[in-house]
DNA sequence: CAGTTTTTTGTATGTGCGTTCAAAAAATTG
DNA sequence: CAATTTTTTGAACGCACATACAAAAAACTG
């Protein structure tokens, strides 16, 4: 029993840091950039031990793109709880989706090579399935209550759109700052919006 | 000179055909996908042809997305010079950036996967780059005269963000038709502008 | 038609990759 | 400390690919 806990332990601490350094060389050299020998080097370790501990390369790039999401996500709930009204729910999840210290063009280009590999990665493909639900449940919790559901469709893929296109931009290099991007985005769902609607979301 | 003339020109056919035929492999398996064997064979050539008219596969891509991205633009052009007034020439280049025949997620995906690779390629980029400028030279020929710069450059910025992040969804294989995005698109815009300019933009 | 040049072929070569695995090293156990 | 199990190593293998190149085929020439 204690010979098994000491085994696993260990197994989770050298997944997790195998995980880890692959989100550092995805970061830097973007998924097609990642090397089995790249990712053991970035861990501090021997080339062959990615398959002692990962059923193969899919496997670890599978769990860091899972726990990168997981990240990103947890951020948006934390500042959604933290919003009092809905107006300040909305800036929390806009804000969220231009993280202050990942909003660059390295990172920007990183995460534009995961869609890309969507295309033939069912796995991917889910988890940015799964990524744009999340974004449109949380709007819906915003808006669903003043909006019929056509215009809350609209609203939802607009602003998904919004935020994908300029993420899209800055990994061009475009000159644009988080703070910049989020209150674009903002200003643009107010002008979608009627006066009376915006108005309500500074009370409940 | 005739001998000179005549060896010109099979080059220049074989060069165009090995072109269409990397476009055809591209638009079906992505930029990833394509492989000095797959376009030879697309193209019903021996594989080491393209070493004998190209430099190398990089120059095929390069020349490939050159053209296609030639292609799009003079359809840009086109439709705006068949239009009459203003706001006919942003329904044009709107309209000309979902174009029907293309606009669905196998396409996208291959576009998606040369902006992916800009990252670390300098030729794409600056192709890519060619692609916003002109996109905001066109929209700038309609907002000009009525908008500041800084107002000019919210708009471009935005109408560009939108276009590409619908792309990207449509990528995803997100249920969207050519004339639902472009719709979308001017719908948008038209939020954004103030009535009295909506309004001009039929007269001019 | 023989001679010459242009074009095409298909194989050979080198490279980089993911994965495997026997052996070494380290840790654990009695 | 010896025995056993767990963990790590690093070289070896197979595969896919871009490219080079000598030989073959075709086209052209006088």
């Amino acid at each position: 029993m204690t010979r098994k806990h000491t085994r696993t332990r260990i197994e989770d601490i050298r997944r997790k840091e195998l995980i880890t350094a692959a989100h550092r060389v995805f970061l830097q050299h973007g998924l097609g950039g990642m090397t089995t020998k790249r990712i053991c080097e970035a861990a501090g370790m021997s080339p062959g031990i990615l398959s002692y501990y990962f059923n193969g390369k899919e496997d670890v790039l599978y769990a860091m793109v899972r726990w990168n999401n997981r990240v990103l996500m947890d951020e948006v709930v934390a500042g959604m709880n933290r919003a009092q009204t809905g107006w300040q729910r909305l800036q929390a999840i806009v804000a969220g989706n231009f993280p202050a210290s990942h909003f660059d063009p390295t990172v920007a280009n990183a995460w534009l090579s995961v869609c890309a590999a969507s295309a033939n990665n069912p796995r991917y493909a889910r988890l940015q399935h799964i990524f744009y639900q999340r974004l449109g449940s949380n709007l819906s919790s915003v808006f669903a209550a003043h909006l019929p559901p056509p215009d809350l469709r609209d609203l939802t893929l607009t602003t998904s759109a919004l935020i994908d296109g300029l993420w899209l931009r800055r990994a061009t290099g475009f000159a644009l700052t988080p703070a910049a991007a989020a209150a674009l985005v903002l200003t643009r769902i107010e002008a979608m919006i009627d006066p009376d609607l915006r108005a309500r979301l500074d009370l409940a």
